[in-house]
DNA sequence: CTCACTTATGGAAGCAGTTCCAAGGAAAAC
DNA sequence: GTTTTCCTTGGAACTGCTTCCATAAGTGAG
């Protein structure tokens, strides 16, 4: 490897504006005490010599490396809806000079917390200030980052298989109320026949299925929950839903999916059995990916803003750092729901 | 901001360990010069008092961050098809045990070089070693980064208006064989009358459309270009496409878009018009975006393997950080034709 | 038994900054 | 005119590591 080129240091700095080298701390940090002139004087020779002050050198002495880890934590790949978190984290860490360090960590659920390889960043000290964890978070995972006692902030509409009893900050979106509303809303679009399809052993589709529940009741109307059998992914899942709602009498005249996906598979696979959406049923997704702007026509859905998820995590992350004593808090953001064209009035 | 809690040393390991300094130094960087016992004396007591280097302060020592930036550089959200590539790099980087840095970008192409504001960890001096630069990319960032003299690595199929005599590293991948192949797949199910459709003011388009002009002129057929005027974006552009394509005679069998937005648009328009996709015109994509498999039947496109970039991109960095002043190398990744459901024999 | 050559180890110096304390000088107070 | 105070300023000491040099101990040859 070859050699970097030495780059121009403090002390050339001072040499060169003949002042000494704490003149020049001051200067760059700027603090008030230094007099006009010198402050033209120094800034003058740092012009001049190019010279860039070196990061590390100066984190040691902070004990801040003004720079947080994103961590995704599952196997899946770098979804839309994490990139999108992921914006959001680094835009409005970019604001506040502060970095963003991108890490994915493979695990399984059943590895025991010591056993999860951390990945490389995590295995330094002083690299990073804390940890933004998202992705779908298991309890062993929390078990190890806890172990290193590194601050984090979780996304934690993916939590699953933890209590409430745990403490950790968090930021997640309102599940229940999502649905509530855009159940409320078919409704009030005439329905009465309305079906909710998701599996709901993830936590997250069973909070949706509760405030579907809720509506329902509200409304003296009969829930019905539409599962599949061993569907390879949401989109199959949705598909192999369809041949189920469409068998039940009476026939359901509107559908709530518990995401979008489940949502695009019952559209596909309605709309091969000759099935219109939204003349002969309504449909209404959750999440607004960006495949609920391809379906034709456009899903109306439940939008929850990513970007301010990622923005929120990151607020609640530096607030963590500043005050490590704090109590831990959970945010909850709201949801809106975003009428499009698959849901038509009875 | 409290304090943070002071973190144990080498100097406190050492003590522990009764061993100077500089053996745990050696410990660390598995420098062979030290004995099995006093090696395993180290290892416990790093052990027991949960030491952790202080990265910053070997990389001061090292002159290498043993980070690189992966920049993204235009106002696009972070979008599946950069998000798969950030994870090609990541990956990469990882096992080397590299940190990847996210950092956003925001330009307009007209923005003279010097207005060009960078974002904070370019500001700093030593925080990274190198950048990876995706997204598109317009002269005035170039000259942007090169300013800097920073090494880097573009991923450079987006690049626009910079000409061949450019010396930079970069990693593209094939675009005109990839049409190549794939309109001479077309050509084998026995079309005559194919179409290629795109706005071929994008250098990446035009490379596509050289690849189907060449398939075409080697089968003596005559090529056919379709454009649309103010297209909001690719999809709109495919959309407002179809009526160009059905009013032409005589009709064309198969189309062949510029990439697979433009296909889903042209798709979407298509069928609403009552034209079935394969049944009535075949069509092919480019990319392999997650659109292509939503499409019903899924469409066929060319598959450009975005890990695979990111990894390259890696891995080129990296070569040029070790040999600063090695020739500059570009790289042309090949493309692979899927066959899927949208194209079919006549 | 001595000498040359390895191999292992301790720790000072150094990296590029920040921090703090002492000191110089000017202005203000006495 | 002298003392006090305030504002600047210089630079030693320090951060937590790596590197290098000197030394110690061990090994084999002559």
């Amino acid at each position: 490897m070859e050699a970097v080129p030495r780059k121009t240091t403090i002390r050339e700095v001072a040499r060169a504006a003949s002042v000494g080298i704490g003149t020049i701390s001051r200067v760059l940090n700027s603090s008030s005490q230094v007099s006009r002139e010198t402050r033209a004087r120094v800034l003058e020779a740092i012009r001049r010599l190019g010279f860039r002050p070196n990061a590390q050198a100066r984190r040691i002495l902070k004990r801040r490396a003004e720079m947080v880890c994103f961590l995704l934590s599952n196997r899946d790949f770098l979804h839309p809806f994490h990139a999108r978190i992921l914006q959001g984290v680094e835009s409005y860490a970019s604001g506040l000079k502060q970095h963003v360090l991108f890490a994915a960590l493979h695990y399984s659920p059943r590895t025991p917390p010591d056993g999860i390889d951390l990945p490389p960043v995590l295995q330094e000290h002083g690299l990073i200030d804390g940890l933004i964890l998202a992705g779908t978070i298991y309890p062993n995972l929390l078990r190890r980052i806890e172990s290193i006692h590194m601050p984090f902030v979780a996304f934690s509409n993916n939590v699953v298989g933890i209590g409430d009893e745990e403490q950790f900050d968090q930021v997640g979106f309102d599940d229940f109320n999502g649905t509530l509303h855009a159940t409320r809303h078919v409704i009030g679009k005439g329905h009465r026949h309305i079906v909710f399809a998701a599996d709901v052993s993830y936590p997250w589709l069973r909070r949706r299925f509760e405030g579907y529940r809720q509506a329902m009741r509200e409304n003296k109307l009969k829930h019905v929950l539409i599962t599949s059998r061993n569907p390879q992914s949401f989109v199959d899942f949705g598909q192999k839903s369809a041949g189920r709602i469409l068998s039940r009498q009476p026939r359901a005249t509107a559908a709530v999916a518990g995401n979008d996906e489940i949502a695009y598979g019952l559209w596909r696979s309605l709309r091969r059995q000759g099935v219109k959406v939204p003349d002969d049923i309504s449909l209404v997704g959750f999440d607004d990916r960006e495949e609920a702007v391809l379906m034709d026509p456009p899903l109306s859905t439940v939008r929850v803003d990513k970007e301010e998820i990622g923005e929120t995590c990151m607020k609640m992350l530096l607030e963590r750092l500043h005050h490590p004593r704090m109590t831990f808090s959970q945010r909850i953001l709201p949801t809106e729901f975003v009428i499009r064209g698959t849901v038509r009035q009875v």
